[in-house]
DNA sequence: CTGAAAGCGCTAACAT
DNA sequence: ATGTTAGCGCTTTCAG
């Protein structure tokens, strides 16, 4: 039952009585070896049952072919979409991808940075958790060049590419659309504000009510980590308040839902006598009675760009040293929780 | 801009003048180098910004602390949450994780797994995908005799640990809860019976209807892969039937939804006209309206359970030969979506 | 077109 | 307690 240590190319030389520079060679394809030697040795590797070690090649030819990703969770239709679309490009451009989540853990996003450098992978695409407020463990990576997109989560300071959506657009948009609905007391569910996405949906959010002559008030806007529970919490805070609300934009749909039930307990009617809008498009926004407004950013294709971004940034090493932003567009999908009125045209 | 290659244990030992053996022993608190000298070398490390190459490392000690997963779909809760599972013990455990899906295709679970073996992960986690019909690119595992676990989709030929529930039981249950609830003509979706949980869950839910006097009928059972579009297709062509089923147990929830859905579109009632019941307990089941009734897995437990198991069988290599199927509990979770009495006593 | 030899960075006998 | 040496499996000059 037990078996032999794996078959090397040093077997297939010894076997064929050449060198194992030449099955290496034949292997990989090299121009220099003629076709009848390279039958020979791959048919006899497929015989043998040889599997390349990757590790030793990784370790000579210092690349790995690896790309690594750090996400909050893999558990959000947002990242899961974008992973999807980075293994898409990766793939096709023969890249493995490691997928590591920080569970919105600081320390934990730290020991995974450090592990995907020693690991060497070749580039990272990370979006920072929610506790992130300080950046030395990626400078592994800046300081060797090695070449790192950030997305979604990012924050300013980093001089790295970012693949984002405009988040001050998008919170203006929705909250525009809450007013366009006739709500005029709008609170806004923000999450940790060192983080970009969060800071400028709120800053949009401000905008919006100052265009409209509406007033910001400090009462209506909570700060939180937009979870279930948080959600829960916030809701009971603002309608607590002498002068509630009347809608609420929240950064994530997961805590417009739970906004949505606890209101649902106690009576209050959605769209008629409360609006609220989510963020993100999570699946569970369009099955929920009322269907919930929410903001759609195009996680698959940010995917996509960032692995383009990266693997060119790989293969052309050295070459740009300008950090490009891409801003990609989000979408407004309007749904039973913010739809009082008939809708706007366009 | 530019940096040099990396500190490596040669740096440290030619700038302390010692060997390099004596650096690597030090840093892996070797117990025969003087605590001095362990001092000495960390400090000058950490001050040279060293950073070990696990590479290397990796190709020498031909291991490489890292156990890959592969899944369908790392998007679904159920899979998510055995993933944080199996991370929680690796990482205690001082292993990686490479996470990968299939995306339910044999093809891509094909070179996922000869990825990963070329990698040389020290183990395997698998979950197959819904095309997966030969067993083959296993072997590459089972023949040097490396650690291989497979959960939830498993198939009884395979040699090897298993993580499963007692699908048959759970179908039996679900199906007895419905004509608990007076449901007398009960369909089932159900999804490739190739892969034992669908065959098992489909056999409990017959073995439900002979036990109650109630006749199995093969026009009740439709067989697809369980897509949302799957879902709506069966409901329509089981609707359509000159005698239509009252009630339907889901091979899992999102095709339950999607039945949902439709039916609620025609003016079906639930549960009042229609008893529906899914499985796997994915978020939105809990929050939709009816809230869908389903079965619970212990996701994360069983990923727990199935680290421990590997990494067991990683670390005492060869010594054990013959194979585990550990079999978790279910929870069947009574929702609105079936509850058409006052439930019964547990 | 093929071979010999060196080396990627690390570890572990086997010295001393 | 530390050093010497060899080698993990692969690729790649450099030679022919």
């Amino acid at each position: 039952m037990d078996e032999k240590a794996s078959v090397t190319i040093h077997d297939i030389a010894r076997e064929l009585k050449i060198s194992a520079s030449t099955v290496s060679r034949a292997l990989n394809d090299n121009p220099r070896i003629s076709q009848a030697t390279k039958d020979k040795i791959k048919s006899l590797a497929l015989k043998m049952g040889y599997q390349p070690n990757i590790i030793a090649s990784n370790l000579r030819n210092q690349k790995t072919n690896t790309i690594g990703i750090v996400v909050p969770l893999i558990n959000r239709h947002f990242f899961s979409s974008f992973i999807s679309g980075v293994e898409d490009v990766a793939f096709a451009s023969g890249y493995n991808v490691i997928i590591s989540q920080s569970n919105d853990l600081l320390e934990k996003e730290k020991k995974i940075v450090q592990s995907l450098f020693s690991n060497r992978v070749d580039g990272l695409i990370a979006s920072l958790s929610m506790q992130t407020n300080e950046f030395d463990h990626f400078q592994l990576f800046t300081n060797k060049n090695i070449p790192l997109v950030f997305f979604d989560r990012v924050v300013p300071e980093l001089e790295a590419h970012k693949i984002v959506v405009d988040d001050f657009a998008v919170g203006f948009k929705a909250t525009q659309h809450l007013i366009d609905q006739g709500y005029r007391r709008i609170a806004h569910l923000a999450g940790p504000t060192v983080l970009n996405t969060y800071h400028d949906r709120m800053e949009g959010y401000k905008e919006a009510l100052r265009k409209n002559n509406l007033t910001v008030e400090d009462e209506l806007i909570i700060f939180n980590r937009l979870t279930r529970m948080d959600g829960q919490e916030a809701i009971k805070q603002l309608l607590a308040l002498p002068h509630p609300p009347d809608a609420v934009f929240c950064g994530n749909d997961t805590s417009a839902l739970s906004m949505m039930v606890y209101m649902k307990k106690i009576g209050i009617r959605i769209p008629e006598d409360f609006g609220l809008i989510g963020f993100s498009n999570e699946p569970f926004s369009e099955v929920v009675t009322p269907s919930i407004s929410t903001l759609q950013q195009p996680a698959f294709e940010m995917g996509l760009k960032a692995a383009e971004l990266l693997i060119r940034e790989i293969e052309t090493k050295n070459k740009t040293q300008n950090y490009q932003t891409i801003t990609m567009p989000t979408e407004l999908v309007i749904r039973e929780s913010s739809l009082r009125n008939a809708p706007r045209s366009a």
